[in-house]
DNA sequence: ACAACTGGTTGCAAAATAAAATCAGTTGTC
DNA sequence: GACAACTGATTTTATTTTGCAACCAGTTGT
């Protein structure tokens, strides 16, 4: 972006995360600790599209959301990481979450770390932030991982749901 | 919305508000105290235009985050409102402020609301939000204006920086 | 050598967005 | 009652963004 439409806090967040794929993009990251671009093509629940994604990525990388990196192992491959920024977006993405459950028609599995996170407050968010540090910019490890209490919630949930429909 | 690209309750909420309008009309609405069309559309900061203004009041109010109803002084006018959950979104607004006052090159003027509400904190929120379920839902007056506050800064350091160009 | 996979680009049609002009109903003023 | 100004839109036109499919060249494991 270069031209501002005002000066204003919000405004200015808006232009570089008001649309429909930047956060999305964001929360798999995060939250599915995607690092590739593959990854984030096709794990994600939503369907990007592929030049959608690099678009994305680009724009994210640019506005210093996400940082890119080689991939010692492939050397195709880049791997995408979040900057202090980004971690700094878990509250707004938390609220978020805890807003579409409460007035928007959330499925139960994609739904249930939102209600961990809402449930365990700016403290649990601060260890996720500190975690998240830990895995994109080479932080010390924080003792206890939200990200693995997060996906094992999610994982018994699919269970459940799972077991549900096999006894209709 | 038809139809939803997931059940991901941050998708759900970007799907409402994932634009580069929506959440400026209801900031204005929220923080400007702009009732009207005439108003949101001329006291913006951003200038939206006109068009856009009626399709994104439309979309908040078919989504239920706006109602409408009709001015008794004024036939043709109409009054917009914010719903409770518009007003939940108070948190995130707040957040958003923050964010961006940190990483992005807001205005003095324009992030002094940004900066109270977060050194407020979420007992400032939820006093906001009880003054908003006042004016928009008709709900008893809390003893407390944050708008009021928030307002007053603002007037104050427009004025201090009118008074630092007038000494250049 | 070869198939599968990597991040990414290209072309094209459809949809969303933006600005400007326009519109008809309402209001206050004379 | 004529008339200009204002109201919340709508229409028109142009630009940008999106979604989809095909494609690409470099990399890797077999």
């Amino acid at each position: 972006m270069d031209h501002h439409r005002s000066g204003c806090p919000i405004n200015l967040t808006l232009e570089i995360l008001g649309d429909r794929w930047s956060l999305i993009v964001i929360r798999d990251i995060m939250f599915g600790n995607c690092r590739y671009f593959r990854e984030l093509l096709t794990k994600s629940e939503e369907g990007i599209a592929s030049n959608i994604l690099a678009a994305r990525l680009k724009n994210l990388v640019a506005a210093g959301l996400l940082g890119k990196t080689d991939d010692p192992s492939h050397r195709q491959k880049s791997i995408y990481s979040l900057t202090e920024p980004a971690i700094q977006l878990v509250p707004i993405l938390a609220h978020m979450g805890a807003w579409g459950r409460r007035h928007a028609p959330v499925s139960r599995e994609l739904s249930i770390r939102a209600q961990l996170l809402e449930e365990g407050g700016p403290k649990m968010w601060d260890g996720f932030m500190a975690e998240l540090r830990h895995i994109h910019l080479g932080q010390p490890a924080p003792v206890k991982s939200v990200l693995a209490q997060l996906q094992a919630a999610y994982l018994r949930v699919v269970a459940e749901e799972q077991a549900k429909k096999t006894n209709d």
